[in-house]
RNA sequence: GGCAGGAUAGCUCAGCUGGUUAGAGCGGCGGCUUCAUAAGCCGUAGGUCGCCGGUUCAAGUCCGGCUCCUGCUACCA
């Protein structure tokens, strides 16, 4: 029976780049889809940017761009990712289109209709200045607990308190500067306690949730009445506004989720589908692919919302732990927050997604990444043994193709067509460590055959070349069964070992049937191996590494061999002529985005004895202000100081970079603020 | 502090409703092979199943307590 499934990740937010945290979600999402159409249902892959809320807002001001501008920006990077991992979306939207507008509008409708929405009076943190409520990021002051300053007013960075921005010390309005007072704010909130047997009944007894996603819901929050949903914000807010409250927009929370019934009407709306055969129809099955943060938006708002709506709730929904890097958190300073973009720079796409694969199982367990494991698995599982069926056998039968008919091979074509069923129900259930394991013996069985055969023996006989004909057959028949069962994890490998057989490897089917009578095609590498230092230079630490977090330069690719060229050696000097020039080592001490330069920071330089310079440098784009402070930088201390529009700089900071690439330079350990450069 | 999940060979993990000598892969060690991307095959050594107590003829598997790890949450959701 052909299945009907509409597939999502959680959509991205549009704050940052891709990584490989990320990549856990839609490599299980796609791995998941793909086996789904290998299997010949009808399925449709769904996602989307999230992109409305404070955080975009205050990132965009900081970088002196629209929110628009950024989230357009984000949009393409993020995309751009996708693609690179194989990430097979049929649709890929915006929570900022105007189709998220009419489904929200529609459910929100709806919620009034049924008397859902509440209006209450919220004391709220007011700027008297602009004129404007304050979100609690639009509020800077001490950390109540740590004392840490310039922090945000939701929680802090520096020792991860949360609180109310009401709590913050010496608060003031990023906007004005001034002191918000509080100021009573009427507000929206969505009452959930109608819905609450529903929801009881869907979370517990459903078969949607993980069990240990449902024994967390009834103890947290089913147990006592559920709490009305506070779900607007006042402006200025970077979001849509809700139709029937002029000045009040929805929380992004509201309108994200909402994000995959838009996508899936874009889709529709181009591929000529109706949006109710997905998302009016019992037959079809929704599954929604999460990470364990975000799991009550989707398992008590989102189903909530999708009643009142009249949507159908979700089959399924399947959640993930979080990725860890050598047993602890990715952090950035250690090197192991690694974006998309970097690992590509380092290593191929392909061998993440198998080894994501062999790890996770369907529990919410987080999922380690370890050097070493990751170079074994890709290079003893993949090369050599799965790859390696094909290389001990292809160029045996490259003039002669396969055998006419199918050989006596003891059973083992048969036993692995036979396995098949058991290793779709591992990639049915999400547990894709157990269906690379399964795959994995078979590989195993493969090369034992190979052993006791030995073709290589055979080959120097004239007299047995029907007999190593026949052999060769037998291999690769394997070979491309594994192929198939691994081809929802590795299309790339199935694509390019397909083309060697003759094969599209699209198809579960094939491999109950033998290729006969089929030419081989000149034998190529499949896949390479991974080298051990180029997994250790992908974490080397931010501090050394180039530029800040998916800066466009990290994208741009590496083109050493022309630098030279286009910056072409200067003339020749004398040695009187470099020592005119003072270079000194400096400390930042402070530095800040000017908002209304486009790629100006303002620095403040230390050269050691209590003098400071005031210099602006032309870096917005790769660093982060506050990833400055405390680092040392070289500077031309005796620069005539140079009038600019946004002040007097007072020298300038030694970058490196060919086409808007920025590369600051920093010195050994050891060296001190005010030290010249000889 | 509350809640959820976890603690099994060096590493990553299987072990369902309790029942013969606790398993797999990787890694280690020994041998074989040389077709293949220093790949492959065979053999082998490793575990007081976190700790304490209980139930039982019998517990990694059930019950109680404790320790440690991870995550969420902390009268916001």
């Amino acid at each position: 029976m052909t299945r009907q499934i509409l597939v999502t990740s959680a959509l991205p937010y549009a704050n940052g780049p891709i990584h490989l945290g990320h990549l856990v979600e839609y490599v299980q999402t796609d791995i998941f889809v793909r086996f789904q159409r290998l299997r010949g249902h009808r399925v449709v892959y769904l996602c989307a940017d999230d992109t409305h809320g404070a955080a975009i807002m205050i990132r965009a001001q900081k970088e002196g761009r629209t929110p628009e501008q950024l989230i357009a920006d984000m949009a393409v990077q993020h995309q751009r990712d996708f693609a690179n991992f194989g990430i097979s979306f049929d649709h890929y939207g915006s929570t900022n289109s105007k189709a998220n507008y009419t489904v929200a509008k529609g459910i929100w409708a709806n919620l009034r209709r049924d008397g859902l929405v509440v209006e209450r009076s919220v004391e709220r943190l007011y700027d008297p200045v602009q004129k404007t409520f304050l979100a609690d990021r639009f509020v800077i002051g001490d950390c109540p607990r740590c004392g840490a300053r310039d922090q945000y007013g939701d929680s802090c960075e520096a020792c991860g308190a949360t609180y109310a921005a009401t709590e913050l010390k010496q608060p003031r309005s990023v906007h004005s500067g001034a002191t918000p007072e509080l100021r009573p704010s009427s507000q929206l909130f969505v009452r959930l306690e109608p819905l609450q047997a529903e929801l009881t009944q869907w979370t517990q007894h459903s078969g949607a949730l993980q069990t240990e996603v449902a024994n967390y819901l009834a103890g947290h929050f089913l147990d006592k009445p559920l709490q009305d949903w506070d779900v607007s914000r006042p402006a200025p807010y970077f979001g849509f506004e809700i139709p029937d409250a002029p000045g009040q927009y929805w929380y992004v929370w509201f309108d994200a989720p909402i994000g995959y019934i838009a996508s899936t009407a874009e889709w529709c709306a181009r591929e000529g589908q109706q949006l109710d055969d997905w998302w009016r129809n019992p037959q079809c099955e929704i599954v929604h692919f999460l990470g364990k943060d975000i799991t009550y938006f989707h398992t008590l708002f989102w189903p909530a919302l999708l009643s009142v709506g009249g949507y159908q709730r979700p089959r399924r929904v399947q959640i993930h732990g979080f990725l860890r890097v050598n047993g602890e958190k990715m952090s950035k300073s250690k090197g192991t927050f690694v974006t998309a973009a970097r690992y590509l720079e380092h290593l191929d796409a392909e061998w993440l997604r198998y080894y994501y694969a062999s790890k996770l199982s369907s529990k919410i367990d987080d999922l380690d990444f370890q050097a070493e494991e990751f170079v074994g698995k890709v290079n003893s599982d993949l090369v050599g043994r799965v790859v390696n069926l094909a290389s001990r056998s292809a160029r045996f039968v490259e003039a002669t193709g396969l055998s006419a008919r199918y050989p006596d091979d003891g059973g083992l074509f048969a036993r692995a067509a036979a396995l098949g069923e058991t290793i779709a129900a591992a990639y049915e259930a999400c547990d894709y460590r157990e269906a690379t394991r399964l795959v994995m013996t078979l590989a195993d069985a493969a090369n034992e055959y190979v052993e006791q055969k030995a073709p290589w023996t055979l080959k120097k006989d004239p007299a047995r070349a029907t007999e190593l004909q026949d052999v060769c057959t037998v291999v690769l028949n394997l070979f491309h069964q594994l192929l198939v069962y691994l081809q929802p994890v590795l299309p790339q490998l199935a694509a390019r070992g397909g083309a060697l057989l003759g094969s599209t490897c699209d198809r579960w089917q094939l491999t109950a049937t033998p290729l006969v009578g089929t030419r081989v095609a000149k034998f190529e590498h499949l896949m390479t191996r991974v080298e051990a230092d180029k997994v250790a230079s992908m974490f080397v630490p931010e501090a050394s590494a180039p530029a800040g977090v998916a800066t466009p330069a990290a994208v741009a690719p590496a083109v050493a061999a022309d630098t030279l060229a286009k910056e072409p050696l200067a003339a020749e000097i004398t040695i009187d002529d470099f020592t005119k020039v003072d270079l000194r080592i400096a400390e930042v001490v402070a530095a800040e985005a000017v908002p209304e330069a486009k790629k100006l920071l303002r620095l403040t330089l230390s050269l050691g004895g209590g003098v400071t310079r005031n210099v602006f440098a032309g870096i917005k784009g790769a660093y982060e202000p506050e990833r400055l402070v405390g680092r040392l930088v070289v500077m031309v201390a005796n620069l005539a100081p140079r009038k600019m529009k946004f002040g007097m700089s007072e020298g300038m900071v030694i970058a490196a970079g060919t086409d808007g690439e920025v590369y600051l330079l920093s010195p050994d350990a050891g060296a001190k603020a005010g030290q010249r450069l000889h």
